[in-house]
DNA sequence: GATATATATGTAATCGATTGCAGTCAAAAT
DNA sequence: ATTTTGACTGCAATCGATTACATATATATC
């Protein structure tokens, strides 16, 4: 009845070996006589061994396990790239720890402390936002610790990461307004401290310029990547004296804000604004309207990431001083997702 | 140059004191004296030392990590919950695990791998069709393993749970209906195996009957929480001889395919059939229409859950012999937001 | 002044698996 | 017949922190 732990003695004695021997039937089945083999297997069934991955870890100086650093893991944008980062990580035997950096408890300095304290063996950081740099990873090392960017990238850059081709996005979105025939477009940013908005807005940017299209301080809203943005910017929207005929919407969020509030301001999309989103989310194809948005693969963005990690924590780095930059980024293509919320420029809209 | 890494025993010798002491310096401070303590200290910031968890964890037989079953981590309904979840442990230093159920690699027999390894410290359990009944939990112990359920739950009755009272949340929405006017109301279901679409379906029955309504077969429709399901249900309402001027949606998404794909078939949002959903996500206010629905504090739940299992841990346990059901039970209350999917019934309706 | 009590620290075993090194034995090579 | 080689296996150290127990010193008690 005295329920103890079963430990590789245990199995050692049963099978008539050495702890050894188990140890290495179990780990490098190839090393070990079959016949021996079957005798710990059968050891194994019979006392119902399993593992301490603790002990493991400790011995062999490892984790298992990755961190993910997500800034609010209330927003459902992150759950298809954490998918993606776990279905890598689970083919692989490794767990993936989950930590929400907007937490209250949470201080930057902390980033390094899974490495350091043996808590993981690799970082994956969804928020551009925390800078890694100039901070000590708590070892006297001066090697770069495993560290991969996810969806953004850091200042760093010996740090992998894997993104989408935000400026492509930005210009995707422009090229298929002015071929609706829209002139007057504007911009609702995402938060003015993140690099996507920035990538972003200087894609538009160009697009704009390369149409030779007008450009109004005033048609650059400011805001975040959500809902509430959204619904901000449909009321500066509507304040204008002189309204876009089209938007573009750093985040399907705030497109679906901005065009609700509009909705309860009187207004319809596409009818009066046309509205283009980004990011695709799921909702976005059974919103009404319909969003045209650009759409990130956010699923494979995570599995890109995982897998990048994997290879740098395995020591395939792609940080050797001969490589170049473009092999530690992986930049993903964007695609232009039609749907109802962006139409032709109407008379109506002209004369406005 | 040799980075090594730092251990209790170089800051052992750097304060000149025992490894005992630095142990008891970092843990236990009230243990130690004052000067000595200062002294460690000291070492601790001269030398760097970071403590080795896996270390730790190994002699003090814990895992310091939880792990969170999910079934589709891509779905956004759970970010909310995991959300809550994480912000208590945070708060306890333990690491939050998540894995992804529906990944092909996970088989139902894994489910007590990571207490048995020694990879964490207790299990919360997402999805109520995971049964852990007549599961080994690898010890030959008849103690019962940590573990609590959420937002669900299992059929063992000796695991914790916290969830919303589903069966009133039925009640809310057909109540709402009823008051509307409507007397003819459908349900779009969830899967059939979860229990959630047992409970709600129980209290929606229960409720129609209360309130002396019909109730045909052919208003029940399958499906599961999905916005697709919700699509295949506008056609089943669609092709019905009889429709139902009310329809209550066990989920959000469903709710949102249902209204969009009448949408496209020609039908309109309150106009024709009122619409109510179930959970309040966070696009529920910014849908057109916007969304009544039944709320579930999702962060809540998860913090409750996320609680519970730090005392069934602790071994403060809920589960002794004296202690009744509801104590392993948390219930927590729905609440109707009331929104613009939902209207009295019109003539136009009832000529129908 | 002698004994009891409390406080502070050190010694060394321990958690459970892995692995470098050495030893055994049989098959292969000379 | 002797040496070499290779395949297995075992011994024991190791990973890094915690803690039961022992020891030493200071304070309190009678």
């Amino acid at each position: 009845m005295t329920s103890k732990v079963v430990t590789v003695q245990d199995v050692a004695i049963v099978a008539g070996v050495s702890t050894a021997t188990v140890s290495r039937a179990l780990s490098k089945p190839e090393k070990v006589n079959t016949a021996t083999r079957e005798k710990v297997m059968a050891a194994v069934r019979v006392t119902g061994y399993r593992i301490n991955q603790t002990a493991r870890n400790l011995r062999k100086k490892e984790a298992g396990a990755v961190v993910a650093l997500v800034p609010n893991l209330g927003n459902p944008f992150f759950s298809s790239i954490l998918s993606g980062i776990e279905s890598v990580l689970a083919k692989e035997g490794l767990s993936l720890l989950v930590v929400d950096i907007l937490q209250t408890s949470f201080r930057r300095e902390q980033a390094y402390d899974y490495l350091s304290m043996n808590q993981a063996d690799g970082l994956l950081v969804l928020d551009g936002t925390l800078d890694l740099t100039n901070l000590n990873d708590g070892s006297v090392s001066s090697e770069l610790p495993p560290v991969v960017y996810c969806c953004e990238w850091g200042t760093d850059p010996r740090f992998g990461s894997v993104r989408v081709d935000n400026h492509q996005g930005s210009q995707l979105a422009v090229s298929h307004l002015y071929t609706l025939g829209h002139e007057a477009i504007g911009l609702v940013r995402g938060p003015a401290e993140n690099r996507l908005t920035a990538a972003r807005q200087e894609g538009f940017e160009s697009a704009i310029s390369e149409y030779a299209l007008p450009l109004r301080e005033e048609w650059l809203i400011d805001g975040d990547f959500s809902l509430d943005a959204g619904v901000q910017a449909a009321h500066r929207w509507c304040a204008l004296d002189e309204r876009p005929t089209a938007m573009f919407c750093m985040s399907d969020e705030i497109a679906f804000g901005f065009i609700s509030e509009l909705d309860r301001l009187g207004f319809s999309v596409p009818t009066d604004v046309s509205v283009i989103g980004f990011d695709d989310i799921a909702i976005a194809e059974r919103f009404i309207p319909s969003l045209t948005t650009i759409r990130q693969p956010r699923f494979r963005i995570g599995q890109e990431a995982a897998g990048k990690l994997l290879r740098r924590i395995a020591g395939e780095v792609e940080n050797r001083a001969e490589s170049e930059d473009a092999a530690r980024r992986t930049v993903l293509p964007v695609e232009l997702i039609e749907r109802r919320s962006t139409a032709p420029v109407s008379e109506k809209q002209r004369a406005l």
